[in-house]
DNA sequence: AGGATACATTAGAAAATGTAATGCATCACA
DNA sequence: TGTGATGCATTACATTTTCTAATGTATCCT
C-alpha cells in the first residue's frame, strides 16, 4: 500500500488554521500555542513544496491550494471523527457523564470561566450543570456533586472547602455623593443589602466595632451577583467579598467602605456522598477544582 | 468545533495493522519496528476504550469493532492521499524524477534486492531503471547516472567505487566427478567460461601461477549472471566472485576450485557528469548508495 | 506616537514515538 | 517430542517530533 500522506499531525493543525483562517485560533481549539500551529503549518508546506496560507500582516489569507485542499481535509478529518464515535457507542462505551449541582453566584464569578479549562482537559467527562442554591438531595437525585454555601456541616456527605469569602461593605460612588459622611452614618443613612441572611451584617457590624446601626433593616436578595449589582446601582450598601466585588472596585462601580474583612464560618464546598468519589468522573472533577484554587 | 479524536498516528498503525492482519506486516509498511505498532495499536484501544484486535497465538483477528472502524479509517486516509495528491499536481510540484543506467548483473545481484530500502525512504523520487550494459552518453540520453562495471577511467564524468570483485574459479560439482583431477588438468579438460573478455581468466592464471593451460579457450558470456549458470550447468569453469557466486557456493550448486583470488583494477562504479551531482535526487542517490555498502 | 494584533523565529523543554532485546505461547515439521 | 520459526508483548531506553516561552517584526488603530 505504501501511503504517501504527509505528517497528519500537521494536516490537523492546517485544518483549524484554515477554519479559523488563524493560527492563533487553531492554537486555542487545539489547545497548543500559536507557535506549534505556526511550526505544523510551514512543516506542511514544505512537505507538499505547495504555499497553503499568505501570512500579510495582521491576517492571514489562503492560497487557492489552501482553499482545495482544507474541504478535503475537513471531510476526512470528520469521517474519522464520527467513524470513532459510532464504534464507541456500538461497543456501549458510555461517555462518562458529571452532573453537578452548582450555586449559582459561584457559577457566573468563579466556575464558569474556569469550566473552559476543564472540558478542554476532559473532552470525554459530559457536563451537566443544575444551577440552584437549594440543598442537594443525593438520594433522590441524580446529581453527582454540589458546589454550595455553608458552614460544611452536613450529615451524610463529604465535604471539601474550596472558597471562604472575606466580607467589607461596598457601594456605589454615588451613594457618597460630596457630602463627607463617617461610615456609621452612611450605614445608617442607606439601605443595607444583606445576601441570603441578615447575620452577616450583624457580624460584620460587631467585627468592626460599630454600634448603633440596625443590621436587620433593608432588603434580601438570595443571589449574591444580584446583590452585587443593586449595589451597584445604588439600592444600597452591600456586604461584598473579593471574589464577587474585585472587578467592580477595579472598575470604579463600587467603593470599598472599610478595611475591616468579616470571615464567617462558612465557605463554598465541594459536596458529595463518599460512595461518589469512586465514580471517576467525580474523582476527576474534584481533584480538577483543587487544583484550581 | 473541537474534535474528538484518537491521535491520527496511532490511526494509520491501526489502519496498516488492519488490512494486513499483522503488525509485523504493518510495521514493514509503515517502516518501523513491530514493537512500534504494538505500541501504537494499544494505545488506540486504550483511548477508545475498544478492543481492536484479539490477539491469538502467532495470529491476529479483528474484533467487531475493529472491522466496523478500518473501512472508514482507510477510506479517511485515503481521500487525505488523494486530496494531497491532486493539490500537489495542480500546483505543479512534479514528482522528482532519476533515470538510471544500470548494469544488469550489477541490478540482478547486488542493486535490485536493496533497492525497496531506496524508495521506502525516497517515496518522492521516481526511479527509472534502464538495464544495459553498454556506456552512457550522458550528453545524448536523459539518463542522471550510472552503475557500470570499468577501470574509474571515463573522461569528463565523476565516477565513485562502489565494488570491487576478486575472482576465483568456480563450477558444477557435476564436473568434479569421481575422478581426482588436479586444477591444472581441470582447467585444461573443460571449458573457460569468459566474462566480458578473456584477460580475465589470463590475469588469473598468472596470479595462481598456473602454467600450460590455454586462458583463450571457451565461451564468452558477456552477463555475469548467464555466465554463472552456465557453470552451474556444468558447461565449464567460471571466474567466479564473491558477489555473484556467493550464495551458489552455499547452496552447493557451485563449488569453487582454488583459494587464490584474483583482482583487478576494476569494479562497479556510480558514474555521471559533475554537473548532475547539483541534481537533488541524483546527489541522494549516491549518498545513499554509498551508505549501501 | 503608542498600544494592540498576529505571525515568525529561536533555543531548549517536554512529550510522543520508536528501538533493541528479550520473553512467551504456539505451530510446523522432522 | 523436541527444535526452530513465527508473531505479538514487554521493558528500558533512545530518538525524534512537537511544543513552549520569549522575543522580534510588521502593521493597524486610535
Amino acid at each position: 500500500m505504501n501511503r504517501r500522506i504527509p505528517p497528519l499531525n500537521s494536516l490537523r493543525s492546517f485544518e483549524a488554521a484554515g477554519r479559523h483562517l488563524s493560527f492563533t485560533r487553531a492554537a486555542e481549539e487545539l489547545c497548543v500555542t500559536q507557535a506549534a500551529i505556526s511550526h505544523q503549518v510551514r512543516a506542511l508546506e514544505e512537505n507538499l513544496g505547495v504555499a497553503l496560507f499568505k501570512r500579510l500582516p495582521r491576517k492571514l489569507v489562503m492560497t487557492a491550494a489552501g482553499y482545495a485542499l482544507l474541504p478535503e481535509i475537513t471531510a476526512s478529518l470528520d469521517r474519522i471523527e464520527s467513524a470513532v464515535l459510532e464504534v464507541k457507542q456500538r461497543e456501549g462505551v458510555k461517555e462518562q457523564g458529571l452532573s453537578i449541582r452548582v450555586a449559582p453566584s459561584f457559577a457566573a464569578i468563579w466556575l464558569s470561566p474556569r469550566l473552559k479549562d476543564f472540558w478542554q482537559k476532559y473532552p470525554d467527562i459530559n457536563l451537566r450543570l443544575y444551577h440552584s442554591h437549594l440543598a442537594v438531595e443525593f438520594d433522590q437525585s441524580e446529581i453527582d456533586l454540589g458546589l454550595t454555601y455553608g458552614d460544611g456541616q452536613w450529615p451524610g456527605v463529604e465535604a471539601f472547602p474550596l472558597l471562604k469569602l472575606g466580607f467589607f461593605p461596598v457601594c456605589s460612588p454615588d451613594l457618597l455623593g460630596d457630602e463627607r459622611l463617617d461610615l456609621t452614618q452612611l450605614l445608617s443613612n442607606y439601605n443595607l443589602l444583606h445576601d441570603a441572611d441578615y447575620r452577616c451584617w450583624k457580624s460584620w457590624l460587631d467585627e468592626a466595632n460599630i454600634q448603633g446601626v440596625n443590621a436587620y433593616r433593608g432588603q434580601l436578595i438570595d443571589d449574591t451577583n444580584v446583590l452585587i449589582n443593586a449595589a451597584i446601582d445604588g439600592q444600597g450598601i452591600a456586604l461584598g467579598s473579593e471574589v464577587f466585588a474585585e472587578k467592580y472596585l477595579e472598575s470604579g462601580q463600587l467603593v470599598r467602605l472599610s478595611d475591616v474583612t468579616f470571615f464567617n464560618d462558612e465557605a463554598y464546598y465541594l459536596v458529595c456522598p463518599e460512595a461518589h468519589l469512586q465514580k471517576e468522573p467525580v474523582a476527576i472533577f474534584k481533584q480538577w477544582i483543587l487544583s484550581q484554587l
